[in-house]
DNA sequence: GTCTATAGCTGGATAGAC
DNA sequence: GTCTATCCAGCTATAGAC
């Protein structure tokens, strides 16, 4: 028991520490973006030294890499914890819900949207790519089948609807609403869904 | 006649040398964005020294903060030169094709949609300050004649359509478009048109 | 007004003591 | 594994020669 007992602890203690500094780097990127956020600031913020940082992830790239692995992974366990019962669109809405309410939360947006560096960098990453790969032909087969349903239009190419999709999840009028209205979070989630799906007109 | 168009020429020489160190500053910008382009970028994309660029502009923020300058004053110009048979949501419309052509063709977007830092950098810019709110009174005008009108939902808050509407100016759809799918540039504007005022049902 | 050269600073990454 | 101290590259901005 001793020595298995005792790796275990450690490798907890561990991962304890691996998730503090990891929601450390979402919170610091969240609000500073990817160039702005210094090892400083996420060893500050932890309180603990830069060195001792780098013993945990051994570069920036994999730092940030891998808070935006874990928040690829939150959102598949997201959509796999859906009823059946949801239809394609059903689920696609309730992601995208989450997706808004993580960032009003002070999350992190899915893409690295205006950056070209830091999306080249991810894609660098294949333990990142092989997530964005996964998650990407799930969306792919809701979007499909909810433009089967006619949920979705059969006007728009699927990859116009998954971009759009995408980009709503990171859409800058989130953060203006929060900034400039009075409006509660959930009162901004529902009416981004319902421009999203719905448009402008109407 | 002697000085006066001796000064003349040279001013229209420095304006013309400002304007190319615009233009190489706002294709500098629309690449690798605020923080990772370089004053020594823009210096060696036109052939001047560093030395010279800042006899023109007196620092990295005043450079950046004209170029966005000379941006807004295209969109008023845009806006201003729309016939008078448009109606107030064809006026929006028209705009929103134009800022996406502007950005298909190498242009920056409006706005530093992910960045804090560059927008509270660019909030202590006066004469952007002001150049934003003007364009942004009229277009809250014409958000507000349009929903009057029944082209644009009355669901909606003016605030929530308004914010969404600069959202779509720099959507990264549009990049994902044009970098993964085999679609032109006229079927992307007609596209991303299409999803911002009907949405992504239909 | 243009250049070469450099000051001054910041931030990623590491050496080496404990 | 943790720290202090430091290296080194790259960037903004400027001094000073021509």
């Amino acid at each position: 028991m001793s020595i298995f007992s005792k790796l275990k602890f450690k490798d907890q203690a561990f991962r304890l520490r691996e998730d503090a500094i990891l929601d450390a780097t979402t919170s610091i990127l969240a609000t500073k973006g990817f160039d702005l956020m210094t090892m400083d600031d996420v060893a500050n913020l932890i309180g603990i030294s830069k060195p001792s940082l780098y013993k945990h992830f051994k570069s920036k790239e994999e730092l940030v890499g891998a808070a935006m692995i874990r928040l690829l992974d939150g959102a598949s366990e997201q959509l796999a914890a859906f009823p059946e019962t949801f239809s394609a669109k059903d689920k696609l809405s309730a992601l995208l819900e989450w997706a808004l309410r993580v960032r009003l939360d002070g999350g992190l947006p899915f893409l690295p949207s205006t950056s070209n560096a830091v999306r080249e960098m991810l894609m660098r990453n294949l333990k990142y790519v092989g997530r964005v790969i996964k998650l990407n032909s799930q969306l792919e087969k809701l979007v499909i089948a909810a433009q089967k349903n006619g949920d979705l239009s059969s006007k728009l190419s699927s990859d116009v609807i998954l971009f759009s999709y995408y980009a709503r999840s990171c859409d800058p009028a989130v953060e203006y609403l929060q900034r400039f209205s009075k409006m509660d979070t959930d009162s901004i989630v529902e009416n981004m869904l319902r421009v999203c799906f719905q448009g402008l007109e109407d």
